[in-house]
RNA sequence: CGGGAUAUAGUAUAAUGGUUAGAAUCCGUGCUUUGGGAGCAUGUGGUGUGAGUUCGAUUCUCGCUAUCCCGACCA
């Protein structure tokens, strides 16, 4: 895969995940196969967040004024946001901003929701489209100008230690569905320049693309009380004092697929994690004339058995060779392939097929075939993930000195490097690199490293990388 | 948003200021096939959009829209 950006774009259209010939800059159609894996993906953070999260939805336009309390904010985003300004040919009295992102949209109502202690924490969270009027390039589920699959968390509590502790649950329940699809990543703290605008602070997941540019996958903000201030959310206090209550918000994207698609592909298509996948095995039934119904039989017969314990299974009876099917489905990147042919069934063998290592097994017919496919999902879940931390954790490396940042990056690398956290040093370095800051993966730690730009004593661990 | 490039069939492409825009692939139909992308026959389908130049524009010029590369910004 020597030019990632044309892959990823053509297998998007091969695997027909979607369509990006929608005849608008940065919003593309969801193919039925490509909604397939975008709806088990929202399952995986459904499951998780069910939990203690209620599901709600808000309204998608917000007023102009709402949008604009928040300065810190509004300023944020002041350059992406859509307006609707008409009704049919009236003009509107007031703009309404379509979301770029629901703050805005929702703590109006937190405010008259929130009394007293009692009814605190609120946990809610929606799945919803946003939009933002993106100028740079845009690539379908990277840099989009509709987010169609924004999932976004956010939650009230009635002190700081509360929604610092939310905030790493947060950050816990993130790194369960990225691993659940077998996404590495790493984790840090965005400087105080890259935070989410009013966020007291920002864990940010990013994971690294085949070519050695990051991509920010998932963002868990401490809120602290700036946006309660500025949309008066207060509540009363067990000793009868009105204060005003803490808020966190974290929220993931189309670019959680994009991050799976990324993560374990290969030339010859897709590879999905077993967690995502439209359908677990393909049973490929291989039929000439004679003995076409015996083959056709033993495989509904399996298909059944498999079905029924749960797992998602298809067959491809299409009037095709079989090699045109293999190629099909390992574009396709379902994990697991059935097939089995009248030579087979004379043996009462067949063949299952496994997409990520091309490894193939012969299985006999006798054998329990769904705990075998099972076992086989559970090790491919585990081997994705196995292999892509690796790749990971290779490609970060650790440097001394900023002159080793330009050909660590160009060697398609993440850099780490020990830091004094200083805000100035921290857009020198960028500016000087070139490079972005991410953040910090280690704050506050030990070490007699020193700023390998001011020279100060270095406090924190930092990466730095190209982003998307 | 600034700089550069591009736009021909579903896809990737060839050609042209003037009769009917061509081959591939895909798709449809028929027959023979089917253990790693089948063969033959036959058929459908095309110059992004608006204006200008011109007797005549898919071709030349400009705007718009979209796409690709580089930069600023951003998730």
């Amino acid at each position: 895969m020597e030019n990632f950006s044309e892959w990823f774009h053509d297998i998007l259209e091969e695997a027909q995940i979607t369509d990006s010939r929608y005849p608008i800059k940065g919003m593309s159609v969801w193919l039925p196969y490509g909604f397939q894996i975008r709806k088990h993906t929202l399952n995986v953070y459904k499951d998780l967040m069910d939990v203690d999260h209620d599901e709600v939805l808000f309204p998608m336009l917000i007023p102009e004024a709402e949008l604009a309390k928040e300065g810190i904010h509004v300023k944020g985003f002041e350059d992406e946001v859509y307006w609707v300004t008409h009704g049919g040919k009236t003009e509107l009295n007031e703009k309404l901003a379509i979301r770029p992102t629901s703050e805005t949209s929702m703590y109006p109502m937190f405010s008259l929701w929130v009394r007293s202690h009692i009814d605190l924490p609120i946990k809610q969270y929606q799945v919803v489209n946003t939009f933002r009027y993106e100028t740079k390039h845009t690539r379908p589920l990277i840099r989009v100008r509709e987010i169609t699959t924004f999932a976004e968390a956010h939650t009230v509590h009635s002190s700081a230690e509360e929604c610092k502790e939310q905030t790493d649950e947060s950050v816990r329940i993130y790194k369960a569905i990225f691993d659940s699809m077998g996404i590495p990543y790493l984790i840090s703290k965005r400087p105080e320049w890259d935070k989410f605008p009013g966020a007291e602070y920002t864990m940010a997941f990013d994971t690294i693309m085949p070519d050695g540019k990051t991509l920010q996958i998932g963002t868990c903000h401490n809120l602290g009380t700036t946006f309660a201030k500025t949309f008066d959310i207060t509540f009363e206090n067990k000793e009868g004092e009105h204060e005003y209550a803490y808020q966190t918000c974290y929220g993931i994207s189309d670019r959680v697929i994009a991050a799976a698609i990324a993560a374990h592909g290969d030339e010859k298509g897709l590879v999905l994690p077993p967690k995502i996948a439209p359908k677990h095995i393909t049973i490929i039934p291989i039929i000439f004339k004679d003995g076409a119904e015996e083959v056709m039989a033993k495989c509904s017969e399996v298909k059944e058995a498999l079905q029924a314990k749960g797992i998602r299974v298809q067959m491809d009876t299409r009037d095709i060779r079989p090699g045109k099917k293999f190629y099909d489905w390992e574009l396709k990147g379902t994990p697991l392939r059935f097939e089995l042919g009248p030579r087979d069934l004379k043996n009462n063998i067949a063949i299952i097929g496994r997409r990520d290592t091309g490894e193939k097994i012969e299985v006999n017919l006798d054998d329990d075939i769904a705990e075998i496919v099972s076992n086989l999902l559970t090790s491919i879940e585990t081997d994705l993930k196995a292999k892509a931390w690796a790749k990971l954790e290779e490609s970060v490396v650790t440097v001394e000195s900023l002159d080793e940042v330009a050909p660590a990056v160009e060697d398609e690398k993440v850099v780490q490097f020990y830091w004094c956290g200083d805000e100035e040093c921290g857009q020198a370095i960028e500016e000087e690199t070139n490079v972005d800051v991410l953040g910090l993966r280690e704050e506050n730690i030990e070490t007699d490293k020193v700023c390998p730009h001011c020279g100060k004593p270095a406090k924190h661990l930092a990466l730095m990388a190209k982003t998307y």
